[in-house]
DNA sequence: GTCTATACTTCGATAGAC
DNA sequence: GTCTATCGAAGTATAGAC
């Protein structure tokens, strides 16, 4: 889509090692200190391979963002497939590596069109795959659960599980293990009930948790 | 605390228009586009007064964070200071402008020691302000809309405000219409009952909203 | 695929004239 | 307070030998 000549080959192994220096690099301090001789250095290149294998640094960043993305999406649809969804969701969208991952992105697009264009469509592929989960959880299940929407719903996971990735790197914890009750509780409100089938009747377990 | 030259006057005009500047950098092009240069450039004013200003690109940022940081704090206090306190604490949480701001200095902070020492400490006097704020207002009213702390409260107020703050600015606004309507919901519920006097009985409104 | 060498740009920062 | 001139470091990117 972008140039002329072609880049280097996926199963490289050199290729793999800048992406991982680039994704290090980001989270330990920023994604405006990646820079082609700091990334090679990372990951004892040369720092002109970088420019063999991404041509630009526009082409790096892309790269390394679809590799998280296409990974995050796939736990994504583990979650929506397991169990508990609702708890499965809850954990891949608060997994901390990712997140702190995600808001580099974020400021990243903040002054990368090809990152900002790309991370918007991985938000709605990531929102879309969610709220079809979530509204089959819902669906099939009883009680207050369903008070919430699909749609709400994501956006408080997204919401909360950001808020305390922030937090946690700043080192402020006030209120989180309220909240992260507040959670709990509500996760296991919603197991309490499991799911309704429509010809087989719901096996009720031994002991159902207080709603 | 920093150097041996004094530092330009606060009043000065080219002083306030760098600050201006490098605010309308981070907000257009990201933090990592803030370079003396370009600062000058956009206040129309020689590279080499940033310098005399400021010394450092660290104390540029920092006097940029402080400035921002204190009229933050004073309209916190004020919303503190407000008939529905709980309602103006999250109309200062949603302002686009700072959460934008904010967003890019939490970046920052990241790889720039200085700037994280300041955000931290602005971190916990706002979420002490709140904390204040938030339980006196709890303690004066009635009803369920004290059933979550102070601090659990503030760490909602923050996250949601973030997300519909990052969202909007990515042109996603799935699922946003309820979350507010969610909010809105919450704080009529809680407007609906009047402060509690120690001696003065409450006045009870002619139509209370459902609990 | 990997390397050296290099062109060109921009950066932070300082010295010193005015 | 404001300016010009300049230093050295680091950035992106390319050419070409191996």
């Amino acid at each position: 889509m972008s140039g002329t000549r072609p880049a280097g080959a996926e199963g490289s192994n050199t290729r793999t090692a800048l992406l991982d220096a680039t994704v290090q690099l980001m989270l330990e301090q920023g994604y405006a200190s990646v820079s082609t001789r700091k990334v090679a250095a990372k990951a004892e290149a040369n720092p002109a391979l970088v420019y063999y294998y991404f041509h630009t640094m526009d082409e790096l960043f892309l790269a390394v963002f679809r590799r998280g993305a296409e990974a995050n999406l796939r736990r994504l649809e583990q979650a929506a497939a397991a169990d508990n969804p609702l708890r499965a969701l809850w954990e891949v969208a608060s997994e901390p590596h990712d997140v702190a991952l995600t808001m580099e992105f974020i400021a990243l697009a903040n002054h990368r069109e090809a990152v900002r264009t790309e991370l918007v469509a991985y938000s709605r592929r990531f929102r879309r795959i969610e709220n079809v989960a979530l509204a089959s959880a819902v669906r099939t299940r009883g009680a207050d659960a369903g008070r919430l929407s699909p749609a709400a719903l994501s956006v408080l996971l997204g919401g909360l599980s950001r808020i305390l990735a922030i937090d946690g790197v700043l080192g402020i914890t006030d209120g989180h293990d309220e909240v992260l009750a507040l959670v709990e509780e509500y996760l296991q409100g919603f197991e309490g009930f499991p799911p309704v089938g429509d010809h087989v009747p719901p096996h009720r377990p031994a002991e159902p948790p207080p709603a």
